[in-house]
DNA sequence: TATGAATGAGTGTTCATTCAT
DNA sequence: CATGAATGAACACTCATTCAT
C-alpha cells in the first residue's frame, strides 16, 4: 500500500503468468469437451483455484471473450502468412486450408463459431487482419481467380460453414468440404 | 355414437392437437433461445402444463427427437421432388435450394444440425429418404454434372454447413454461402 | 334428484365392484411394491382410470386407510378363530403365528405398520377385536401362562416389531422373531 | 506460517465443522420426518446452502450412508463395552439395552432400520463389531444363558424389530418389547 | 493475492390431484 | 359416471459466481 508502483511489478509476472496458464487450459479443455466444461474443470486443468480465474476474467464468458481474442492472433498472423503468397490464388487457398487446419485443432473454437455466428466483418475486424485478408482477396481478383461476388465479409461465412462440419466430423468433414467450397470459390 | 371408430376420435384429437402445439412451440422456442430453453417456457409457449409435455416426450432430448423426426418428413418430401427433376443438374440445385429454404425458416432445425452433428448417413437414412438422394446424385454422376467424390454421406455436411451460416446470417448468410458451394459441387 | 334412492340403488352395484377392484389392486400393488406404487399404477392394475379411484377415494391416503380397514377386518377374523382355540397358550401362539403369517404375505401392511406405527389400542379398536383379543389374553393370564405385564396395548407392538423384520427379510425374519418373542411372552 | 501443518487446518476446520453440522442436521430432520425431508430442509436445519450438502454427500443416499456410518462409530462402542461385560447374561443385557437407549435417542436410526432392513451381518459387519458381538453372543452360549438358535445374524433383527417399535412409541415402545424380547432370547 | 468452500437460483423430471370430454 | 389427459408444486441435483480465510 505504501508503495503501490514498486509492489505490483512482482506480482504482475506472477499474476500474467497465471493469466496465461489460464488461457492455455481454458483453451485446451473447451477444445476437448467443447464449450460446456465447468470452470473447476479448467481451474484444476490450470492448476489454480477458481477465485484466481474470477480474478482475472471477471466472467466466463469474458474468458471465453479472451480465448477468442487469442484466436485471433493466430488468424492473423495465418492471414499475413497468406498475404504474403505471391501466388494470387495459392493465397486464397492456403488461408482457408490453414484457417481449417487449426479448427480441426480446435473443437471448441468450432463450436463457437458455429454456434455464435463468431468471425470479423469490414467493420469489427482489427486493422491488420483487415488489411492481409483485403490483400489476399484483392489480388485474387485482380487476377481474375476469385468469384467476383466473394468479399471480405464472406470469409466468416466460410469459417462458419467450416467449423460446423469440422465440429460434427472432426479431420474428415474438412476433407469433404473443403474441396468443394474452395472449387466453388475460384472463378469459372 | 353410430361410429365407434371416430367417438374415440375426439378425445385423442385433443391430445394430438396438444402434441402439434408442443411439437410447434418447441421448434419455435428452440430456434429463438437454442437448445438451453427450459421445458416451463416451451409449455408456456405451448399454452399447456410442463407435466404435458412429459406426458408426450418422456424427456427433453426426446422432444428434440421428435422435433428432428419431424423435420425428416419434409426433408423426404424435398428429396423426393428433386428426384422427379428431370435435368440431373437441376435436381441437385433443387435439392440444395429447397433443403436450405426451409432450414431459413427454422433457425431451431440449423442450430441442432450445427451442434449435435445431425443428419443422415447412407447407413442411418430412411429409404425413402436414401432412395430419392441416391437417385438424385446417381443421375448426375451419370450425365457427368456433379463433381466425382460427392456422394451421399456428404450430403449431411453440405446441410450442416449451410445450416451453421444460415443460423448465424439468416437468408443473408445462404445468398452468401450457397452459389458457392453449388458451383464447387458441379464437376468441371 | 327427482328420485335419489331409486335411483342410485342400480348405480351403486357397479359402484362397488369399482370400488372392490380398486382396493384388491391396491392391496396387490402396495404389497409387492410399497407404498410408493403411483395412482395410475393402481389404477391400471384395477382396470380402471384414476379419475376412479379418485371418485371413491379422496386421497391417496383415504385409499391406504381404506386398505387398513380391510386388513383389520382380516385381523378380527384372525383374532375370533383364536379366542375360540380353548388352550389358553395355544391361543397367544395361533394369534401371533397367524398375524405374522399374513404379514408375510403383504410387504405394504408391514412396510405401513412399520413406518405409521398403525395397530389399534384399547380405545381405538373396534369392539370385536378388542373382544376377541382380550378374550385371548385374559384366557392365557388367568392361567398364569402369559407374562403378566402383556396386555391389548403391547399386541400392536409385538406386531409393529415383527412387521419390521418381516418387511426386511421376509419369511426368514420371522422364523428368525418369532419363536424369541413367543418365549419371552410366556410367563416364567 | 511456522507450522505450516497447522496453517492449512483452519480452512478444513470449518469445512469439518460444516460436514458435521450437516450429518447432526440431517439426523435431526429425518428423525422428525423421515427420510422425506428434502435436502433443503436439511440444508436450512444446518445453516448451510443444499449446495454445501452436495459438495460433501455426492448424494442424498451418500448423505443417509454418511448417517449410517456415523451410527456404527457408537453401535461398535457399544458392542465394546458389552463384550468386556463378565458376566455373560449381563452382556447380551447390556449390549441390547444400550443399544436400544442409543435407538430411542435417535428415531431417524430407527426408522432408517426399520425401512431399509439395515444392520450387519456376519459377512458386512465392520471387524471390531463382528468379534465385539460374537465374544458376547459366544460365551453366554457356552454359560448356557443363551437360547442355542440365536447367532450374530439375528442380532439385527433385534435391533430392527426394536427400531420400529420405539419409532412409533418411543421409549414406552421400548420398555414394551426389550423385556419380552430378552425373556425370549434367554434360553430355558 | 490465491484458494476452494459456500452459495442458491435454476434445471429436468415426477406424481398426486383435477377436470374436460 | 368413467376416463385419462392436463396440471403444477415438489424434488434432487448442478454450476457460475462470491467471499471468508
Amino acid at each position: 500500500m505504501s508503495t503501490p508502483s514498486t509492489a505490483t511489478k512482482p506480482l504482475r509476472a506472477d499474476a500474467r503468468r497465471n493469466r496465461e496458464r489460464i488461457l492455455k487450459a481454458a483453451a485446451k479443455e473447451i477444445a476437448e469437451h467443447g464449450r460446456t466444461v465447468q470452470m473447476e474443470d479448467i481451474a484444476r486443468a490450470a492448476g489454480v483455484g477458481v477465485g484466481t480465474i474470477y480474478r482475472n476474467f471477471p466472467t466466463k464468458q469474458a474468458l471465453e471473450d479472451a480465448l477468442w481474442e487469442a484466436k485471433t492472433a493466430r488468424v492473423i498472423a495465418i492471414s499475413q502468412r497468406a498475404a504474403e503468397n505471391p501466388d494470387p490464388w495459392g493465397a486464397v487457398v492456403q488461408l482457408f486450408e490453414e484457417g481449417t487446419a487449426m479448427q480441426v485443432k480446435d473443437l471448441g473454437w468450432c463450436e463457437a463459431l458455429g454456434i455464435t455466428g463468431g468471425g470479423y466483418t469490414t467493420e469489427t475486424a482489427p486493422p491488420e487482419l483487415l488489411e492481409a485478408g483485403t490483400t489476399v482477396l484483392d489480388r485474387a481478383h485482380k487476377a481474375g481467380v476469385l468469384r467476383k461476388d466473394f468479399g471480405f465479409d464472406d470469409i466468416r461465412n466460410v469459417f462458419g460453414a467450416m467449423a460446423a462440419v469440422i465440429a460434427a466430423r472432426g479431420a474428415a468433414g474438412r476433407e469433404s468440404m473443403l474441396p468443394v467450397i474452395l472449387d466453388g470459390l475460384r472463378a469459372r
